[in-house]
DNA sequence: GGCCCACTAGACTAACCAGTCTAATCAGAC
DNA sequence: GTCTGATTAGACTGGTTAGTCTAGTGGGCC
């Protein structure tokens, strides 16, 4: 039932799975040859189907742009919205997918600008504009203090992950995802932007 | 007036600044010769001074733990103080020097892990520790509110560096430092660690 | 069966790099 | 003036890499 088109599908899948995880683990140095062993293809089989390794990157990391965006759905309370969303955008920065995607893009930065700027608008800043739009319509029905809602959202993302971030960057990731911690930067950010309560 | 003694000084300080510069601009894959001619000086000369190429990155990166670590003095109110250090703080890290390190070692700590550890332990982690020293005071006083200081410190230091840092690093440092966002940082700190009013 | 075309293994080029070695130079120290 | 030791330019080794080329294999497709 495999047709030729179907084969051509699977070996360009392959490899462009076997770049993903030899990047991520690796870095952009890793050489053309182990990713082509990693998807067990030759390595003119890999030039067949991507013009160099620098074309090859960018398709890599245009994929991996959507494994750092995260999405919130507004039902419940506040507190339950923003608890749910922190929660995923913990558990997809600091996992060791996005610790690595993020070291290699930084890494990277310098060499490649377009991809770099790529990658920060349709990853971090279309995260921070997706949840500074849920805290603009509850700071409209009041149960939010009336302020700059993307200041609002980028200090929540940053109190997130900041610090444990440069942890995992820096190879010290035991408990990277501590289960209390969510929440008490989620109190901490509800302090700081409550609704002012002498209204009259 | 130049003894031979000075002359090694002399010689060894321009490698290891030309070591700095280097590894900066182009990461630690800046080849050997291209640094001992940013000191003019041969190749053999930096082999006389150092045994490796890893050798003189880690004696770099000693130095330059330094240049990212923040102090604070306590004089003035509590908000003074803060802004005082948030405005240091900022200015180290968005530096371009300051993002330049951070990816340098982002990109290398995996390779050197000794390293990148003793790097986060001089330099976040005893930034961390000594704001905290400070909040723990100024709870103690009730001029804060009575929570964990390690937490409180932690989430100061990301809302004034996280987004604007990964701004840095993926080169687009147009107005990293803009003179308005401290202030507005601080302030939301304030809100978030108020001390509670209502004691009897 | 014969054609087409993706795939394969491996040789090959041209470049780069860390680190060693050598022979020569040159400036203080005494 | 001679000695000492740092410095220099450059050759050299051994290794790695991106990318090209070639000759051959093998499975769908007609």
């Amino acid at each position: 039932m495999s047709t030729v088109v179907d084969m051509l599908q699977d070996t360009r899948q392959r490899l462009l799975e076997a770049a993903c995880e030899a990047f991520r683990e690796e870095g952009y140095q890793v050489s053309i040859d182990r990713i082509a062993a990693r998807a067990q293809v030759a390595r003119q089989t890999l030039y067949n189907h991507f013009p160099s390794k620098d074309a090859l990157f960018a398709e890599v990391v245009r994929h991996a742009i959507q494994s750092v965006l995260v999405t919130l759905d507004g039902d419940g309370d506040v507190r339950a919205t923003l608890l749910a969303f922190s929660e995923a955008y913990r558990a997809k920065l600091l996992s060791s997918e996005g610790i690595a995607i993020f070291r290699t893009l930084t890494a990277e930065a310098p060499r490649f600008p377009a991809l770099a700027k790529q990658f920060f608008r349709q990853g971090p800043l279309t995260t921070r504009k997706r949840l500074a739009e849920y805290l603009v319509r509850a700071m409209e029905e009041g149960r939010l203090k009336r302020d700059d809602p993307d200041f609002a959202a980028e200090m929540l993302t940053a109190m997130l992950v900041d610090f444990d971030r440069l942890r995992g960057l820096m190879n010290l990731q035991t408990d990277l995802l501590m289960s209390t911690k969510t929440a008490q930067v989620v109190d901490c950010f509800l302090r700081a932007f409550a609704p002012e309560k002498d209204m009259p």
